[in-house]
DNA sequence: AAGTTGACGGATG
DNA sequence: TCATCCGCCAACT
């Protein structure tokens, strides 16, 4: 039979990955499918956390997208942005008024 | 079935 | 530094 139940547990792999992030950390969406063993699924990530709903109790607020090589940047709009925003300054990250973030400073995983 | 979209990332201008 | 384009991969129309 071939691989039908890795593509079932893709998604799983993204949740798992980001369940995992532990508080005052955040992930860029890259690191996440790299994590998930989805290499290129960058955008997969950001299907599968639009697509989650908040009843997973998933801490989406750490998953930012890679504005540069050192830093993070809140990649919601709308109401999303100010919660997400809000969310990571109760746990302790800087988060800049243009919602950019120090990924040296609350990375997870090194940079260089 | 084929084109469009997107909570992205990297390269280029 | 900012704006734009192309690439990636599944879901949606």
């Amino acid at each position: 039979m071939t691989n039908q139940k890795e593509n079932t547990s893709r998604n799983d792999r993204i949740y798992a990955v980001i369940r995992e992030i532990p508080p005052g950390c955040v992930l860029t969406y890259g690191q996440v499918a790299m994590l998930a063993e989805t290499p290129r699924g960058h955008r997969l990530v950001a299907a599968a956390l639009r697509g989650s709903g908040s009843l997973l109790r998933l801490p989406w607020q750490r998953v930012v997208a890679k504005h540069s090589r050192k830093k993070g940047r809140i990649a919601t709009k709308g109401d999303d942005a100010t919660e997400q925003r809000a969310l990571l300054v109760r746990e302790g990250v800087s988060v800049d008024p243009a919602g950019l973030i120090s990924l040296e400073a609350h990375g997870w995983l090194p940079i260089d």
